[in-house]
This record gives C-alpha cells, sequence and structure tokens, in this order.
RNA sequence: GCCCCGAUAGUGUAGUGGCCUAUCAUACGAGUCUGUCGAGCUCGUGACACGGGUUCAAAUCCCGUUCGGGGCGCCA
C-alpha cells in the first residue's frame, strides 16, 4: 500500500512503499542514491551495488523525473533531512525522455514563456506546487467562511447574451443561430438573485475579458470569488469583505507553514484596520505628491503608483464619482456614488458598491451611460416587481493570491494562464 | 489598440563588422569514483528565429515577417 512521502517518517524501522518521480539520481562506484518527490516531499532512496547488481546497473542510466514505485526500509541516516529509504524492491512505472524541455530541479532559472509552454514541469517544482496549495486554501477558506454565514453558493450562466458592464470587451459565442458571449462576471445574475430572495449568495467562477492588455496583472480569463447580500449597504459589505480576506490569510498561516517557508513567505496574518480612503482624498493625496489630478478623474496607474506604492496595506477606495463606475452603482449624491475599491498598494483586488434597487434609477443609469435599457430587460424586469437593497462585491483569486505571497506577475498564480497570445496549453 | 525592447545548443547565457572553426554554466551521452545530497573528476554531442538587403567580410548593420518581454490605456 503506497504511502506519501511526506509520511515516511511515521514509518521509521518498517517496510514502506512510495512512488514518484526521480528528480535526481546520484551514482557512485558503490552506492546510488536516487531523490523521489511527490505531492508531499522529497525522501532519498539508498541501493547499494553489493548484492543488486542487475538493478543498480539499470538505475544508472535511468532518465531524471522518470516516474516509479519503490519499496523498502525507512531508516535514520546521515542523510539531510535524517531518514531514507533502503530500497529492496523497485518498479519503473513511466520512463521519461530526455532531455527534459524545463529542468525540474536545475539551478538554472527558465523564462516564464519556457515554463509556461512545459506548464506540466514547471508545476512539477515544490515552489510553484506551493502556489496553488496556497490558493486552494485561498478559495477553501471563503468558501466556508461563506457557507458558515448562511450564504448560498450559486452558479449563474458563462453563455450570455449581453454585455454586463457594457465598458469592457466581450468574446462572442457562436449560440446556434445566435451570437453570445462569454459572461465577464455574474454581477448580473447575483442582483437578479437578491430578487429572487436568496438573501445572501456567492460564486467562485470564470470571468472573461477580451481586452488586449499585456501587463503583469491581466489575463482573459481569471477567477471571479463574487458575493452579494440583501438588506445592507456598502459599508456592510466592506466589513465583511475585510472579514473575509483576513479569515483566508490566517487560514493560510494556519495550514500552509511548509509552503510559505518554500516560497520564503513570512506569516501573512494581517493585524491592521483596512483604512477607508474616499476618492476624494486620494485625489488630494496625488496632488499633495505633485500629481496633476482633478476631482472627477479616473486614477491612472501612475497616481496608483504614486499614492498607493508606498503603502504596502490593504485600503478601500470608496465614494467614487458616479460618472467612473457602471450603472448599477448606487449614487451616494449628484456628484459621487456608493461604490468602493479595495487595493493592495497599486494593485486593485476588488471592486464593490451598494447596488441600486430601483428600478427608476436604474433605467436611468443605464440610459445616461448610453446604454438600452431594452436590451437588459431580462435583468430590469428583476428590479419592477420587488427588488431589496442590497451590496456586494468580486475579489479576483489570482490577484489575492499574488498580495499575499508578493508575486509580481500573475501568471505564476493562474494555472494555464489565457493572455493575449497564449490559448495552450 | 498605442509606445519601447528583445530573439544564440534541451535550459539559461557571453558576444558591439574580421581574433567565431561562437563563450560559460547546466542538461544530455560515455567513462571514473565506497554515502552522496547543487556529488566530484575526465572526455564527448549539441545553437546564431525566418526571409531579404548592405559589405571583400554579418550572430553583430538595415528592412520585413513571426514569436516573446516591458510600459500605457482598461480592469479583478
Amino acid at each position: 500500500m503506497r504511502i506519501l512521502i511526506g509520511k515516511v517518517k511515521d514509518h521509521m524501522d518498517s517496510e514502506v512503499e512510495i512512488s514518484g518521480w526521480a528528480q535526481n539520481i546520484r551514482v557512485m562506484s558503490s552506492v546510488l542514491f536516487i531523490e523521489l518527490r511527490d505531492v508531499s516531499g522529497t525522501v532519498q532512496g539508498v541501493l547499494l551495488r553489493k548484492g543488486n547488481e542487475e538493478l543498480f546497473n539499470d538505475l544508472k542510466t535511468i532518465p531524471r523525473e522518470t516516474v516509479m514505485s519503490i519499496k523498502g526500509l525507512a531508516v535514520k541516516s546521515q542523510a539531510k533531512i535524517g531518514y531514507e529509504v533502503q530500497i529492496n524492491h523497485l518498479d519503473i512505472l513511466n520512463k521519461a525522455e530526455t532531455p527534459l524541455p524545463l529542468g525540474v530541479v536545475d539551478r538554472i532559472d527558465s523564462d516564464i514563456e519556457t515554463r509556461l509552454e512545459n506548464r506540466f514541469l514547471d508545476l512539477r517544482r515544490p515552489e510553484i506546487l506551493s502556489i496553488f496549495k496556497i490558493q486552494s486554501t485561498i478559495s477553501n477558506a471563503i468558501r466556508n467562511y461563506f457557507v458558515q454565514k448562511g450564504f448560498i453558493e450559486i452558479h449563474s450562466p458563462k453563455i450570455v447574451a449581453a454585455a454586463t458592464e457594457g465598458g469592457t470587451e466581450l468574446f462572442p459565442v457562436k449560440y446556434f443561430e445566435r451570437n453570445a458571449y462569454l459572461s465577464q462576471s455574474p454581477q448580473l445574475y447575483k442582483e437578479i438573485m437578491m430578487s429572487a430572495g436568496f438573501d445572501k449568495v456567492f460564486e467562485v467562477a470564470p470571468a472573461f475579458r477580451a481586452e488586449e492588455h499585456n501587463t503583469p496583472r491581466h489575463i482573459n480569463e481569471f477567477t471571479s470569488l463574487d458575493m452579494e447580500m440583501s438588506f445592507v449597504d456598502d459599508n456592510d459589505v466592506m466589513d465583511v469583505l475585510e472579514e473575509v480576506i483576513k479569515t483566508a490569510f490566517r487560514s493560510v498561516a494556519d495550514s500552509n507553514q511548509r509552503e510559505l517557508e518554500i516560497l520564503g513567505v513570512s506569516n501573512p496574518t494581517i493585524d491592521y484596520k483596512f483604512r477607508r480612503i474616499t476618492y476624494s482624498e486620494y485625489v488630494k493625496m496625488a496632488n499633495e505628491k505633485g500629481i496633476d489630478l482633478k476631482d472627477g478623474e479616473d486614477l491612472s496607474t501612475l497616481v496608483l503608483k504614486t499614492v498607493g506604492g508606498g503603502m504596502n496595506e490593504f485600503y478601500f477606495i470608496t465614494r467614487w464619482p458616479r460618472a467612473l463606475k457602471p450603472f448599477y452603482v448606487q449614487p451616494h449624491d449628484e456628484q459621487y456614488s456608493r461604490g468602493f475599491d479595495l487595493q493592495f498598494g497599486e494593485l486593485e483586488i476588488t471592486s464593490g458598491a451598494q447596488r441600486v434597487h430601483s428600478p427608476e434609477v436604474l433605467v436611468n443609469n443605464l440610459k445616461a451611460k448610453g446604454l438600452n435599457p431594452e436590451s437588459f430587460a431580462f435583468y430590469v424586469n428583476a428590479f419592477r416587481y420587488g427588488m431589496p437593497p442590497h451590496a456586494g462585491w468580486a475579489i479576483g483569486l489570482e490577484r489575492l493570491t499574488m498580495v499575499l505571497l508578493n508575486i509580481s506577475n500573475i501568471r505564476e498564480t493562474t494555472l494555464f494562464p489565457r493572455d493575449r497570445t497564449r490559448v495552450t496549453p
């Protein structure tokens, strides 16, 4: 019965069976060592030539990354981790070809392009695996949080008829005799669920954006963690967001000590209150830094870098001008809205808002943005027969992972990134 | 979509008109070595993205193509 390599230390002085990839084979004249790796770690298998002549000669030429299964005695030894497995039986399950298109344990760093082209090999590296173990903890922690708080998990359609926010480009899809699009956000559907009376919903699902951007923080398919709540306002859901992020980070600190160590990241637990800075205050901060920016203009990358770049923490930017936010964001007054962003330094992690719930306001907003309310009828109708006040937000899972691990390229926190030029693997 | 930059063995690099028959490391192959753990040592195989041009001479200069990187816009 195979055990994980990480469990070998619990079976000292007994026979174990382990399986995995031979990441390094060191051959001396009368003894050889095989470093075997699986999802849980690595251990050294040792084989003396004496008494194992045939097996020894076979293994001398076995390529790295060959998949094998080893049976042997787990013993304390002078190995660096303090123990090893004395091989007494070995099965080659699948030989690897040579040379590898990408060295799994080479000390040479490959370009991200080469790594993504050979992602299955890249992902074998413990530090890359660690990123995705941690990402799994984050999404599970958030899911658990929502479930515990009585949220209903939903699965909204990813093939849609209309744009959701008007602004971003959509991927067209041929839908039989009609044209449809890949969903850029579950926004409209999670709001409809408020009208449906589900009260609190969340969804973890892909979102598609056809923007031709070429930056380290954009991809064309990402994982959106969405939530929406009824009978609350923007401040309430900011409270929830802060708690969700703190819960997720604490969960990683609790369950991924080994992965954090491999990645050289210190304890991610957050012990400060997220500041809430109004958009107008932010503009003043930019002005004080010598940037010419008028109240009402969008915050450019330069502004966010100049003001936010020095802030190594989470903070909200609240009360955005209505003109800069989508039609579904609740107005605060003539000029400002109940929309907010959560930033970490210069990077936007979340956008959210108290939403419009009055059908009249909604239709006026749609018109004001140059959109035709008719084409949003399926959505507007949900507001006409009893829509509660509601608010919500969406986090980019990959961006949140970047922040937690201090990684600067979103492709690193995406298993198989879809960017401007990459559709495979 | 706009601006800038780049492309040399499997991987990562050196190279700035002739000294390039192209550097180094790693990988790969052969050999050697009684416990390694980035094993060591010896020998070997392996590359100038593609197409055109300038020149006595091009990895090197020019043009185009393809692919990639960075920045901006936009966003999570």
